[in-house]
DNA sequence: TCTACGACTATTTTT
DNA sequence: TAGTCGTAGA
């Protein structure tokens, strides 16, 4: 057993007190590389060993796969056994464990289906086509997001008022036809998972009084990332009495424009009673100059719970500022900086190139391929959103559920079997009007022999084919039946049709496929509740679109976009195109919520680094096809001098102390973010930032009553209140 | 059913 | 500029 002193030698304080806390209900503010994950891990082992809580009693929620693997490692680790009986998972994959336990009550057929984006994107469209309305008004990809948001916000089409308004009328009727096509089929997407098993436990009291009644202990990562309906779970599976501790960082919540709410871990206090803070302030990742331009620029944010990272570390090296001519300077000073690096001794993988947009990748890779330097991208298409593997999925999902209409909609001609556009018509016409699923449709179809003989015999053998499949095969032996499917069905021959680079890596992404269905084995768990291995394994590829298939093993420069960043470190980080209208982004720079948001993901890049960090910009980027010339992004003015080293390249060599004054007009300084001033015609307010030097600084400031102005400080004349 | 061409659009992305 | 997507025509 592991002793409660042992435990508590490898923390600092803070963390100490965090992990041994006995509050009922704890919210551990962790900086950036001040080791949330770790208090996460030992907070677990310490309500086992010390607080005797059993292991049953545990639910550990992560937003990743990545994460929860993490902790479930470390957790492992630590304890030197399995972490069996606690659940520790993604918000999904927990919803989508109680949702197949108690399909019945939730309502749902036992072989219910998932839908990735892709599949709800295209069951959108179909609704919109149904329902006969222009996809130029009513574009596919914004009516998803706001089936989304509204999810995400635990709204159904039924509970939203239209005011009287066609435009949300005729949103919410697609949003109905929708939801009502998923219910017919049982297919459930991404965010209904969440949606559906909150409402499962709060319209089922026994249910949720069973598990309100086990997990005592529930543990939240990442919790500045929660949208309505996440933390509205915990809520409510933390009941009266059960205990919940949330992990996060409101300096890194980046994620808003997805629903993510910061009001969450800013409001956790208020929700819940009893609560106690913690702050890990203590970094164990950059150097002191590095965490100083990190502070120096999330400072300006007016929003904060207010946290400053420090750390024992050296002062390190200046942090490199580079720029560049051109977005071509840019990529070819960052190429031959790499290459520096790894001259001297160090390792590929040990550098990542961070960006705001994946297309500024293009050029990096051009140039780290001019000098012969491996490098990985990040992002893109994943393993199982390949259009192979789609499809190959397709068959299977039918064969696992004859009703998965988009399924049967993805292979109904592929490849190409004779049934174009005209029989899937009369398919999707006469399922419609029967209210049945497109597969059911099809039987009927031929059997009342109304189809074209072609059609009727070509869809006849298209049925059987998938019935064919169904009664041959084991559910709990994969690869004969994948293998079968991608010979009989021809996908293999009509891959091997395209041209040969294509064709050779879809290919061998079939081979992959035929791999993982082969080595796939049956969690524990998902064997318990009664699963397929089939339905087990189409669960798990929509959860986890996999990494991409890996390639050599040479260490690589690690190319990614912040986001995707978030959560990770290395040694030496470039981040590029810091430029006014790229990072921040044009379409974030206007509204202070969103600028805000951006500067968190500017410290979100700096807090990758450890040792050595360059910051680099383009005096003129070609975008769009058209050269644009371009300031400095205002982060980079955010940061000290006196923690920077300005490298040469700048044709224009403008002089620092006028392109850098961040000593920023002295005579405006009281204006710090965040204090409260007023002013005569707009009343009372907060400070959100400044900008501009001199007698042309400008300041930000959220009115009370008025909203957010922007105003010429010489002339504001604001009163510090 | 396939190809070619014109129109359109252009952050960030996990599950 | 460049990549995606839908439609028209062979």
């Amino acid at each position: 057993m592991l002793s409660t002193h042992k435990l508590l030698i490898n923390l600092n304080e803070a963390q100490t007190a965090a992990v041994t806390t006995d509050a009922q209900h704890s919210l551990v503010l962790a900086g950036a590389g001040s080791g949330k994950t770790r208090v996460l891990v030992y907070r677990i082992a310490w309500l086992l060993a010390a607080e005797g809580i059993s292991p049953y009693a545990i639910l550990a929620v992560t937003f990743t796969n990545k994460a929860a693997a993490e902790m479930r490692n470390r957790v492992t680790e630590l304890l030197d056994k399995p972490a069996r009986g606690m659940w520790i998972g993604t918000f999904h994959s927990i919803a989508l464990r109680l949702l197949t336990m108690h399909h019945k009550e939730a309502g749902l057929p036992k072989n219910f289906q998932i839908l990735d984006s892709e599949d709800q994107y295209r069951l959108i469209r179909r609704v919109i086509s149904d329902l006969e309305l222009d996809e130029k008004q009513w574009v596919p990809r914004t009516v998803q997001g706001f089936i989304n948001g509204k999810k995400n916000e635990g709204i159904r089409a039924n509970e939203i008022d239209d005011f009287g308004d066609d435009n949300s009328s005729t949103l919410i009727k697609i949003y109905q036809q929708y939801d009502d096509h998923c219910n017919r089929g049982g297919l459930i997407d991404f965010a209904e998972m969440l949606l559906s098993t909150h409402q499962l436990l709060l319209n089922n009291p026994p249910l949720l009084e069973h598990y309100q009644g086990r997990f005592g202990a529930i543990l939240v990562d990442e919790f500045q990332d929660t949208n309505e309906i996440q933390s509205a779970f915990i809520r409510l599976l933390a009941g009266a009495k059960n205990r919940v501790m949330v992990v996060g960082d409101d300096d890194q919540s980046i994620y808003a424009w997805r629903g993510a709410k910061i009001d969450h871990i800013i409001g956790f206090k208020d929700l819940y009673s009893d609560v106690k803070q913690y702050k890990l302030e203590q970094n164990y990742r950059s150097t002191n100059t590095i965490l100083k331009a990190a502070n120096a620029v999330i400072k300006n944010n007016a929003k904060r719970l207010g946290k400053e990272l420090w750390s024992k570390q050296i002062e390190g090296d200046l942090i490199h500022y580079y720029g560049a001519y051109s977005e071509y300077d840019e990529a070819a000073f960052v190429a031959e900086e790499v290459e520096n690096i790894i001259d001297s001794g160090v390792d590929g993988d040990n550098i990542a190139l961070l960006y705001r947009s994946n297309m500024q990748s293009r050029l990096l890779e051009e140039h780290l391929l001019k000098h012969n330097i491996p490098y990985k991208v990040y992002g893109g298409l994943r393993f199982f959103e390949r259009m192979e593997i789609k499809d190959v999925l397709a068959y299977v999902r039918l064969i696992n559920n004859r009703h998965d209409d988009v399924g049967f909609e993805r292979i109904i001609n592929t490849p190409t079997r004779g049934l174009g556009a005209k029989t899937i018509n009369q398919i999707r016409n006469f399922a419609q009007i029967n209210s049945v699923s497109l597969f059911a449709a099809s039987i009927k179809l031929i059997e009342n022999k109304v189809l074209a003989n072609r059609a009727a015999t070509s869809l006849a053998g298209f049925v059987n084919m998938i019935d064919d499949f169904d009664h041959n095969h084991d559910k709990e032996q994969l690869h004969p039946l994948f293998d079968d499917v991608i010979e009989r069905t021809g996908l293999r021959d009509h891959y091997q049709k395209e041209p040969p680079e294509k064709a050779l890596t879809r290919l061998e992404n079939l081979d992959e496929l035929l791999n993982a269905a082969e080595t796939f084995v049956k969690p524990e768990e998902d064997d318990q509740i009664g699963m397929t291995a089939l339905a087990s394994f189409l669960a798990q590829v929509s959860l986890e679109a996999g990494e991409r298939s890996s390639d050599k093993d040479v260490p690589c420069v690690q190319l990614m976009t912040l986001h995707s960043a978030k959560g990770l470190e290395f040694p030496y980080v470039f981040l590029v195109g810091l430029e006014q209208g790229l990072f921040p982004h044009q379409n974030s720079m206007d509204d202070p919520e969103k600028l805000q948001e951006e500067r968190r993901l500017c410290y979100v890049g700096i807090t990758r680094a450890e040792q050595k960090l360059f910051m680099t910009y383009a005096t003129s980027r070609r975008i769009r096809g058209r050269t644009q010339g371009c300031a400095p992004s205002k982060f980079l003015q955010e940061i000290p001098n006196k923690l920077v080293d300005q490298l040469q390249g700048n044709v224009f060599n403008i002089p620092r102390n006028s392109m850098f004054d961040n000593s920023n007009s002295s005579q405006f300084s009281h204006y710090k973010p965040g204090v409260a001033v007023s002013h005569k015609i707009f009343g009372e307010g907060v400070v959100l930032e400044l900008s501009g030097q001199g007698d042309y600084t400008q300041i930000m400031v959220e009115f009370s009553q008025h909203g957010t102005k922007i105003l010429a400080a010489k002339f504001a004349k604001l009163e510090v209140l």
